[in-house]
RNA sequence: GCGGGUGUGGCGGAAUUGGUAGACGCGCGGGUCUUAGGAGCCCGUUCCGUAAGGAGUAUCGGUUCAAGUCCGAUCACCCGCACCA
């Protein structure tokens, strides 16, 4: 089991201890169950923030993480998590992006990195270029003020538009992930099937002819294309815009290309566009329509070019209003007015088709698979299938990052690091602040080498590779962190993976899982895994930390710092308030007095255990067989809190109510055993050795101190889970309620096993349900044993 | 606009299968111990009402002997997506 592995900024943060917190209870937990329990911890170490505090406090990025590694392993080791330190991984260590470097090239060998020149996202605060998945709303993940600009630039990608059907067909498989998670998941990838169509472009001038596709999901509506639109920069528009409209439409080109994604993509934004002046042949009906260029049509989907329907597709309709382009309906159904002029929107559903020659009266699902039929034939088009998925830039223009094991050669090409002389590392000495791309293109000692492949001048690729493809494999590395053959042992993999259990932040539903998910079908193609396609079985993503209502931050200055909470009440406190104010999934409310509480909640079993612990830790456990009086009750308040706190880890992942449980526990031992002992030693002392075990993964100091002052043997977390004994789980009496037409009347006490007539009985004889009852005759009684009865008068 | 989620005391939250709404904790009130208590221990604490009783889980309606829970509509807030052809 795992939790999402922290960018090392030096100081832990309360979304981290709650997200280890967390992990932490499930981990003890099934350790004390007798599970072989893998859970590690590393640090995902590379990364712009140690560029930025090189340059602000003149120490190497190196030096800055490793230091901030130490201060916050320490950090989480005064938490008291239980990790397999000997497991530790940090991205930035030559032992890991050895490896990582090594699955880039086998990835290059199987064709799925390559290089290409492309409309890039570009962030000007990170100078570096962004994946689509890194930019959020138009504006960067990591700067949420601002806009990425676009840029043409030949970079670093990865295929991962190949698996976009797997990636969306595994989505099914993920039964243990929160729905919405997928929903992004799904969301992102995009599928739409459709239909590519053939137009021909007559260029305006000469007549001049050009075939070009567009992608349409409704090719039923094709006989209602009355024009058709060209995204700005596409690059047949220059090929085809007449003399007397070219300034119009250069003028419109400029002012696209300039304006931002976040710009184009503003709500209720009004169409625009200009004429070319050429036309388009509609293969379905030879009907030259005429061609616009609008920014509605992104370059980046399909083809880059839609048919355009004002009839059926609303922003199509928009746009033809605006410029008063014909209308045309083919689609006829209810609510579809009886002439175009009547329409005030465009009608986007199913319904018959007409006006569409001899497609004429087909419904629109029929139609869309006759008229691609039709187009097939005539090589005027084909089914199709697109992706809103795009696949994965993973180059960056920055110098903390794993090197790209490439050499580029003027005679051979791109020419792959041989393994042998893995991993390539980064130059120490580097220029940081100089302003332009890529600082390593700025250390020749380290840029120029010679070709591995003919020995003449090359040089290094002077890139690094988004940090996103370093933390797509770290669970795979914690497997067998210190294999220096091979990233992993396939063996090893196979009995490990899947993760079971992934604990992290909902802000990774897309990036982070996107890509491990990837990663994992990659790796398992690469004949590296066997059998396992998916990399994490079941997903928990733990609410936000709140205080005030809203999320810590720096910027809004509520933070609270783990430090200083640990220092003034111990790393236990900490601990048992962040599991008992929320369930995980939900945002927890950060509330000083409520740690108090916590606090005065182990003050109150520490208490029991110092008055206790001496004279009962030569008493050794005894599960009475007949226990009576307060030594039953309290026995018996054991095993329900026993089966409550098994059921509330193991079933429900809810530790708030595990330990409200224990608290009523505690509650039950200071009524039979604080003021005078109403107990025996014998179930006294099982009580509280149990009342340790169960804190143990909660409280896991304390539990241990108890423990040992109770002379249980060896340490706490390393007993046996205890088990609850079902016989004194249920009470033999029990309170029923007496309900007179659906409102209670009075509380009853009766054996569990009492029948109907013995609780009718006992009911009739209670005064207020008398009172109720009076003079009314009784027409039903509905009895629930060991609940209630109700009287319906 | 589309998709998803949430709504329960003064506060965080509980109620697992339709069966006692408010567990547990905070806060508040009272008691006890004490020279003192801001420590500890004990009791009380949904609201209205002296009480009997009544009302009550965002709002309105429905199903049911019985609804926080199921169904329909509405409102508010939060999150994701958002010209994807």
């Amino acid at each position: 089991m795992l939790e999402m592995f922290p960018y090392p900024s030096g100081r832990i943060h309360m979304g981290h201890v709650r997200n280890y917190s967390i992990g932490d209870v499930v981990a003890r937990y099934l350790i004390m169950r007798g599970c072989t329990v893998l859970h590690p911890m590393g640090w995902d170490a590379f990364g712009l923030p140690a560029e930025n505090a090189a340059q602000k406090h003149g120490v190497h990025p190196r030096q800055w993480t490793l230091d901030n590694i130490a201060d916050m392993r320490g950090q989480l080791q005064r938490l008291g998590l239980a990790y397999d330190w000997d497991r530790e991984v940090a991205t930035c260590l030559p032992d890991y992006y050895k490896w990582g470097q090594w699955l880039f090239l086998k990835m290059y060998e199987k064709g799925l990195v390559y290089r290409k020149k492309a409309a890039v996202n570009w962030c000007p605060k990170c100078e570096s270029v962004l994946a689509n998945e890194q930019v959020i709303g138009g504006m960067c993940w990591r700067h949420e003020d601002t806009p990425v600009e676009s840029r043409q630039l030949e970079q670093w990608f990865i295929r991962i538009t190949d698996y976009a059907q797997e990636l969306l067909d595994d989505l099914d498989k993920l039964t243990e992930w929160p729905e919405r998670v997928v929903t992004m998941q799904r969301n992102w990838i995009g599928r739409s099937v459709g239909t590519r169509v053939t137009f021909t472009a007559i260029g305006a001038a000469d007549g001049w002819q050009h075939p070009f596709d567009v992608f349409t999901t409704r090719p039923d509506t094709l006989f209602g294309a009355t024009y058709v639109v060209f995204a700005p920069e596409h690059p047949l528009v220059e090929k085809l815009v007449s003399p007397q409209h070219r300034k119009a439409a250069l003028d419109y080109i400029a002012a696209a290309r300039k304006a931002t994604a976040q710009d184009r993509m503003a709500e209720n934004r009004e169409k625009t566009g200009v004429f070319l002046g050429a036309y388009a042949i509609n293969p379905v009906n030879d009907e030259r329509i005429p061609i616009y260029i609008s920014d509605y049509v992104l370059v980046e989907y399909g083809t880059g070019v839609v048919m355009a329907v004002p009839t059926h597709d609303q922003r199509d309709f928009e746009f033809a209003r605006k410029y008063d382009l014909p209308l045309r309906i083919v689609i006829r159904a209810e609510g579809v007015p009886e002439s175009e002029a009547d329409m005030t929107a465009a009608y986007e559903g199913p319904g018959m088709m007409v006006e569409s020659g001899p497609f004429t009266g087909l419904s629109s699902e029929e139609g869309k698979m006759k008229i691609t039929e039709w187009l097939e034939g005539r090589g005027k088009g084909k089914a199709e299938i697109q992706y809103r998925l795009k696949d994965w830039l993973i180059s960056r223009q920055r110098y903390w990052g794993m090197p790209i094991p490439i050499i580029h050669c003027g005679k051979c090409g791109l020419v792959p690091v041989p393994e042998k002389d893995l991993p390539v590392d980064l130059p120490e000495k580097v220029d940081l602040a100089a302003i332009g791309n890529s600082p390593l293109s700025r250390v020749p000692e380290w840029l120029n080498v010679a070709c591995p492949s003919c020995g003449g001048s090359a040089r290094r690729d002077p890139d690094t590779i988004d940090t996103f493809f370093d933390s797509s494999w770290y669970f795979l590395r914690f497997i067998d962190a210190r294999n220096d053959r091979a990233p992993w042992d396939k063996a090893l993999a196979e009995q490990w993976m899947p993760v079971d259990l992934y604990i992290g932040g909902i802000e990774h539903a897309i990036l982070h899982l996107l890509y491990s998910r990837f990663f994992t079908k990659v790796m398992r193609d690469l004949g590296l895994l066997a059998r396992v396609s998916e990399p994490f079985k079941k997903l928990v993503t733990q609410g936000m930390v709140t205080k005030d209502g809203a999320k810590m931050s720096k910027s809004l200055g509520n933070t609270v710092d783990p430090g200083a909470i640990i220092q003034e009440y111990g790393a236990d406190t900490a601990r048992l308030f962040i599991l008992f104010a929320s369930p995980p999934q939900k945002d927890l409310e950060w509330s000083e007095s409520g740690v108090a509480g916590c606090s005065r909640f182990l003050d109150r079993v520490y208490r029991l255990m110092v008055k206790y612990a001496p004279r009962l830790a030569a008493v050794p456990d005894s599960d009475p067989e007949h226990p009576a009086g307060d030594d039953l009750a309290l026995t018996q308040r054991l095993h329900q809190t026993l089966k409550a706190v098994t059921d509330d880890i193991e079933q429900r992942f809810q530790f708030n109510t595990a330990i409200s449980r224990i608290m009523e526990l505690v509650n039950e031992l200071y009524r039979v055993a604080w003021d005078e002992q109403k107990v025996s030693d014998a179930v006294l002392a099982t009580a509280l050795r149990r009342l340790a075990q169960m804190l143990s993964p909660f409280a896991p100091h304390l539990a241990e101190e108890c423990w040992e002052m109770l002379a249980g043997p060896g340490r706490v977390c390393r007993s046996n889970w205890p088990r609850y004994d079902p016989r004194f789980v249920v009470e033999d009496t029990v309170e029923i309620v007496v309900q007179v037409n659906g409102k209670k009347r009075a509380e009853l006490r009766l054996p569990l096993n009492a029948t109907q007539d013995d609780a009718r009985t006992a009911a009739l004889a209670d005064g207020r349900v008398q009172r109720h009852l009076e003079g009314r005759p009784v027409r039903k009684v509905v009895y629930v044993p060991g609940r209630l009865i109700s009287f319906v008068v």
